[in-house]
DNA sequence: AACCAGGTAATCG
DNA sequence: CGATTACCTGGT
């Protein structure tokens, strides 16, 4: 897997004990060294260091000390894979959890490549050079395919996954991702700059960017504010007083610093828990 | 059937 | 600049 060989990890640990022995199943055709299994499992997971430090500073600022014992074990989970990080950020936005899951299950199923294992069939997400081919709509996989028939009996399209207008924002930043940028290179650049950068594919905004900035390349400092997160700083920092997403994000950056990240899933995490959710429902 | 939720991009003053 | 609105889909 760390050359690129597709690989299945299972892992297991007993529920109610999150300080328990996790269990790692790993299935491939090739020959993997336990060592990089080791690597890659604790990068995705976040494991290489535990969360004291990140409980040490929620402990430090009263404001999210109730967030530990809602979210205790919870831990940041990188994307294996940049590009389908990027598509499925685009496909978050002005969208519910539900629906952008099924869309990019759909991208994976229809053009992804298909794997095998003891768990079922599994789907890699498409490559850039892929998905930019890709049809957007029915119409335009009809004429491709000669024009026989209704058009609505075509599904080998983007907008049939139900990406809506989110569509040419997907396939414009696969061919970039194919043609101009290398979505590699990011992971090496600082926060700034890397923010910059994957602001320029279109669909993606600041909170897109530090989504994906966050998940796909576990930049800690990214501090991402939907309106739910909008809200919970209003409400505990600024007493329900409207903050605007730009002045949310830099408070947060601010105030949180290479915890962010981390802040950002426990405050959400611990806000649905707790019921905070439900008071600060519209408005 | 009208209305709602949800970020971004375009447009307006 | 800041404020407003159209955008698509699946849900009530």
């Amino acid at each position: 897997m760390i050359h690129g060989e597709p690989c299945f990890i299972g892992i297991h640990q007993e529920p109610g004990d999150l300080d328990g022995p996790l269990t790692i199943r790993v299935e491939s055709k090739n020959e993997i060294k336990d060592d990089e299994i080791r690597l890659k499992v604790s990068e995705i997971f976040d494991l290489k260091d535990d969360l004291m430090e990140v409980y040490n500073f929620l402990e430090s600022k009263s404001e999210l000390q109730p967030t530990i014992e809602f979210c205790r074990g919870l831990r940041l989970f990188k994307a294996q894979d940049p590009f389908e990080c990027i598509i499925s950020s685009i496909c978050s936005a002005n969208n519910s959890i539900k629906r952008w899951n099924k869309s990019i299950r759909q991208i994976k199923e229809k053009w992804g490549e298909e794997f095998m294992s003891s768990e079922g069939v599994f789907h890699s997400f498409p490559s850039p050079e892929i998905l930019m081919q890709v049809p957007e709509h029915d119409m335009e996989e009809m004429e491709l395919c000669g024009g026989a028939g209704e058009a609505s009996n075509y599904t080998s399209n983007l907008k049939s996954c139900g990406v809506g207008y989110r569509c040419s924002y997907m396939k414009e930043t696969a061919r970039m991702a194919h043609e101009e940028v290398d979505i590699l290179k990011l992971g090496d650049m600082d926060y700034e700059d890397a923010f910059k950068e994957v602001s320029k594919f279109p669909g993606v905004g600041p909170k897109v960017a530090d989504c994906i900035l966050l998940y796909g390349y576990g930049m800690g400092q990214a501090f991402p504010v939907d309106v739910w997160i909008g809200r919970i700083i209003s409400a505990l920092y600024f007493q329900g007083e409207e903050i605007k997403p730009p002045k949310a994000r830099i408070f947060g950056m601010k105030e949180f610093e290479e915890y962010a990240g981390y802040v950002q899933l426990y405050l959400f995490h611990y806000a649905r828990k707790s019921g905070l959710m439900e008071s600060l429902r519209k408005k």
